[in-house]
RNA sequence: GGGGGCAUAGCUCAGUUGGUUAGAGCGCACGCUUCACAUGCGUGAGGUCACAGGUUCAAGUCCUGUUGUCCCCACCA
């Protein structure tokens, strides 16, 4: 066996690492009856991105639950998969042709899906890679692909039962259309901001009177699609005109006046222009006044040959020319500067434009009621809770979701349109051939593609199998815990619990673990216009992937947003290589001792016994924190138990036993030391899972890997509580000599003489040599009071002892008097405070006894270092 | 307009069903080449837990209100 390197170097064996674990398969899923499963399905990245540091911090969350429960012994299945992100994906094609020259519609569609696919095998799955760096523990033997031939007969079937059902529809909506995409958005994928715009206000004359009717609108273009003027029905400014037909100026034709509740008359001038086509309140209006719907836009944004003399134009060269036009005819009254919403496509971040069109959509009301339902009976958990208020927000407000997208990249919407009686045609598995209707074999498929949602929404169960009952389904499903972004709650959260209560007749996950955003060090968004994103690979190669993991999770309340920054990495880099070093300081003198099988038969002295108590808190702590995902805290834990008790603490404990002559006491102690490192990466691993493995491989004896070590478990036989609680004095003891040797100067090399009066004779004797090595002290002597440490003494009240130090010269009276009247004073504080709350009546009467107890003990104990305290303060004046 | 988050040490944040003296990291001060580790060790300074009420024997924690701040939804043309 090799020995450890003096540094932690995670490169030279995070890689060497992962191998061995794909190459051993341990994270391969298997359908053992015999054990319970545990399944969590990855959220898909999208096939053609890079892993971010928002990846990162979902993927480390789920391999921290995950590798838990599967040292715990349950059947884990971690499924990961990529999704095709059809829009995302299409963007980035198209606009590769655009560089060669060519566009998609020139090369057709097959050629444009032959191109997209080697595009997607070329340069797609890079993300796996990365994932794998990252440590992620899923079972890449069932990678899955949101296009792939199962999730693809799964996308089939859903579709067909809910056009079945009659929840699938087509029909002319308003919906958002992206005019350099060329396709219709869903309204969550739209992304509003704050823009400059203007208020134009515009006259329309009153037919057959020299009245005018003034408008205000921010897109003056559409006016060319008004089919209507309408003003509030209380509205007396306009009750005359209620009725009346306008000459539309520039297109001259004859629109009512028309009353309508939506109108705030408080608003621009009370009358707004109604344009169907192009708004959808406007559309409403429409429908509830029975006015023509005329759209004005092509599909690119240009101006239609509805648009009369501004046919062919750009929307906004268009709204340019007319408002110079209405402004030559003088019936532009003003313009207002004007900050409105305004909604840009989440991809291209060109300005949307709501466009009436043919889509399809299904009808949500129907479908959310059993998906709120299933929340409110706790059938799924969110955590933290408070996310389930804004999953029901969106699902009780829900509107009917466009799932047509005018793409190619994607699951091809299975509806065929029979050429000859024009019937629509929906099968479950195999294309149709013939019009069941009329028998005519001419038939055309719907041109469109679905969401990309449409597929994700099914991934619980598409993976598995379904629609098939496959073993997998039927083991693995329902899944146990989704976790994601609370960014992504509406898109995929809400949408997945609906197919798989409607497909399933079951919750897809019976937890949602939401976290937040990694911000930058400032709190602000990880942007890629703003250049502030920090990528997890080069993390990686810097300070490795468990400093990564550490560094996502630790001091993160769930939920919580969370800043990162070089400092953060720091600091996890630090906490392992205190892990690698500990680790290296117990090897180095084990020398091959391996871990005691029977710790509790073993003849343990006071220090072992507290360190091993504190190990089962933590064990107690740890194991109660991850099954509740607070991940955060865990980590905490742990890190205090690693640095505090076991680095700082218990290792300089061991010394003396280590260096010195006893081969018992030293074989006792190297046996702890072994059990509690051990134990301690056993604990660790699920959070870093390669140094953990790496120095686990450096045990003798150690069986196998840690990966497939068992998580440590809670013993009372070992917790040693009263024990332990005792040899807290000790510690107490060893932190008050060294506050006395600063509060003095005293030099750390100068070792003192302790005279102690104390009771605990027998557990300071036990831990002598522990004590004179980290107090820095030369010798103890057992006193009756502290004259005995001579006159000049400095002196220290503990709970285990009263602590004299004779320290001759360095001793300034006046210092050392001040230091114990400061003494004096806060231990009166505390006895202030004690009585005050025990000459409550109410506290005593109606707290529980245990507490009172206490604040009585705390009391006495006060009142007797106070005593103490005094009486050392008397020899000194 | 509707909903939600946050407000705790100089900075970034924890604080687990209300219960000892409110914690960590970084920073700061002083001191340490102690044979695992200076990516370290020891000691310390630093907090009226945003504000005002309330519930309770007991509030950073629960309730109400106020202020500040951020986010999501809605989208007044």
């Amino acid at each position: 066996m090799k020995d450890m390197q003096t540094t932690y170097s995670p490169r030279e064996f995070e890689d060497k690492i992962y191998a061995e674990w794909m190459k051993k398969g341990c994270f391969e899923a298997k359908i053992d009856p015999a054990k319970v499963p545990f399944t969590v399905m990855m959220p898909p990245p999208n096939v053609t991105g890079q892993l971010h540091i928002g990846h990162a911090m979902d993927e480390t969350m789920q391999d921290i639950v995950v590798r838990f429960k599967r040292m715990q012994g349950y059947s884990v299945l971690w499924q990961p998969g990529v999704d095709h992100a059809s829009l995302a994906t299409e963007h980035k094609i198209v606009e590769k042709l655009r560089e060669e020259g060519t566009t998609k519609e020139e090369l057709g569609r097959e050629e444009f899906l032959r191109r997209a696919w080697a595009w997607k095998e070329q340069y797609g799955g890079k993300i796996v890679e990365q994932l794998k760096k990252l440590g992620c523990s899923c079972d890449w033997s069932r990678l899955a692909f949101t296009m792939d031939e199962k999730c693809s007969r799964a996308v089939r079937e859903a579709f067909f039962r809910l056009y079945d059902a009659g929840l699938i529809y087509r029909g002319s909506r308003i919906i958002n259309w992206c005019p350099d995409c060329k396709t219709a958005l869903s309204d969550e994928e739209v992304a509003w901001s704050e823009d400059a715009g203007h208020f134009w206000y515009f006259k329309y004359p009153v037919e057959g009177s020299d009245e005018f009717l003034t408008i205000a609108t921010t897109r003056p273009e559409t006016m060319l699609g008004d089919t209507a003027v309408a003003v509030n029905p209380a509205d007396g400014r306009y009750s005359a005109l209620v009725g009346k037909t306008l000459i539309l100026p520039l297109v001259g034709r004859r629109i009512p006046v028309v009353a309508d509740d939506y109108v705030d008359p408080a608003f621009g001038t009370g009358a707004v222009k109604i344009t169907p086509a192009h708004d959808p309140n406007d559309f409403e209006v429409g429908l509830r006044h029975d006015l023509p719907v005329i759209r004005i836009l092509n599909d690119d944004g240009t101006v239609n040959e509805q648009g009369g003399a501004y046919a062919g134009l750009g929307r906004y060269e268009a709204r340019k020319r007319i408002v110079k036009d209405m402004q030559a005819l003088g019936l532009l009254v003003k313009v207002e500067n004007h900050t409105h919403n305004v909604g840009h496509c989440h991809r291209c971040n060109a300005t949307l434009e709501p466009i009436v069109s043919k889509q399809w959509f299904v009808s949500m009301q129907t479908l959310a009621k059993p998906a709120i339902d299933a929340v409110a009976k706790n059938k799924t958990k969110f955590t933290p809770d408070r996310f389930a208020k804004i999953y029901y927000n969106w699902l009780e407000n829900i509107r009917d979701w466009c799932i047509s997208r005018q793409l190619w990249w994607g699951h091809r919407i299975p509806v065929w349109y029979c050429a000859k009686c024009g019937a629509e045609i929906v099968t479950p598995k195999d294309d149709p051939t013939v019009c069941p209707r009329c028998g005519c074999t001419e038939l055309h498929r719907d041109e469109d593609c679905l969401d990309t949602w449409f597929s994700s929404a099914l991934w619980p169960f598409s993976t598995l199998g379904w629609p098939e009952e496959t073993p997998e389904y039927k083991y693995f499903y329902p899944t146990d815990v989704l976790v994601t972004g609370y960014d992504i709650i509406p898109f995929w959260v809400m949408r997945m619990m609906v197919s798989g209560i409607r497909y399933t007749k079951k919750v897809p996950f019976r937890d949602v673990l939401i976290h937040g955003l990694v911000r930058d060090e400032q709190g602000r968004k990880m942007s890629k216009s703003l250049g502030n994103g920090i990528d997890p690979i080069e993390v990686i190669e810097k300070y490795g992937a468990d400093s990564l993991r550490l560094a996502l999770i630790s001091g993160v309340a769930p939920g919580n947003d969370t800043r990162m920054s070089a400092a953060k990495f720091e600091a996890s880099r630090n906490f392992l290589n205190k892990i690698w070093n500990a680790s290296r300081f117990v090897l180095m003198n084990a020398k091959g001792t391996d871990v005691p099988k029977d710790i509790a038969g073993m003849k343990l002295a006071p220090a072992d016994r507290w360190i091993i108590s504190r190990l089962m808190a933590t064990i107690r702590e740890v194991t109660v924190a991850l099954e509740k995902y607070d991940l955060g805290i865990a980590a905490d834990k742990l890190t205090r138990f690693a640095w505090d008790d076991f680095c700082d603490w218990y290792i300089e404990l061991s010394k003396p036993a280590l260096y010195g002559d006893d081969p018992e006491k030293k074989r006792l102690a190297l046996g702890v030391l072994m059990f509690v490192l051990s134990s301690l990466l056993k604990l660790l691993h699920p959070f870093a899972p390669y140094i953990t493995e790496e120095i686990y491989g450096y045990l003798p004896n150690a069986e196998g890997m840690i990966i497939s070590a068992d998580y440590p478990r809670y013993n009372s036989k070992l917790a040693y509580k009263s024990e332990a609680k005792a040899f807290e004095g000790v510690i107490e003891l060893i932190k008050a000599v060294r506050a006395m040797k600063v509060a003095v100067n005293c030099p750390p090399s100068k070792k003192v003489h302790l005279f102690l009066v104390t009771d605990a004779r027998r557990l300071i004797t036990v831990n002598k040599g522990a004590i004179l090595r980290l107090a820095g002290a030369a010798e103890i002597d057992f006193a009756e009071s502290g004259s005995e440490a001579g006159e000049k003494t400095v002196s220290q009240v503990t709970g285990v002892a009263q602590i004299f130090v004779p320290l001759g010269d360095l001793v300034n009276i006046e210092e050392e008097r001040a230091r114990l009247e400061k003494e004096i004073a806060r231990i009166e504080g505390e006895i202030a405070r004690a009585e005050g709350k025990l000459a409550n009546r109410n506290f005593v009467a109606k707290a529980p006894k245990k507490l009172v107890d206490d604040e009585y003990a705390k009391r006495d104990k006060y009142l007797e270092m106070k005593k103490m305290v005094e009486e050392q303060l008397k020899t000194l004046l």
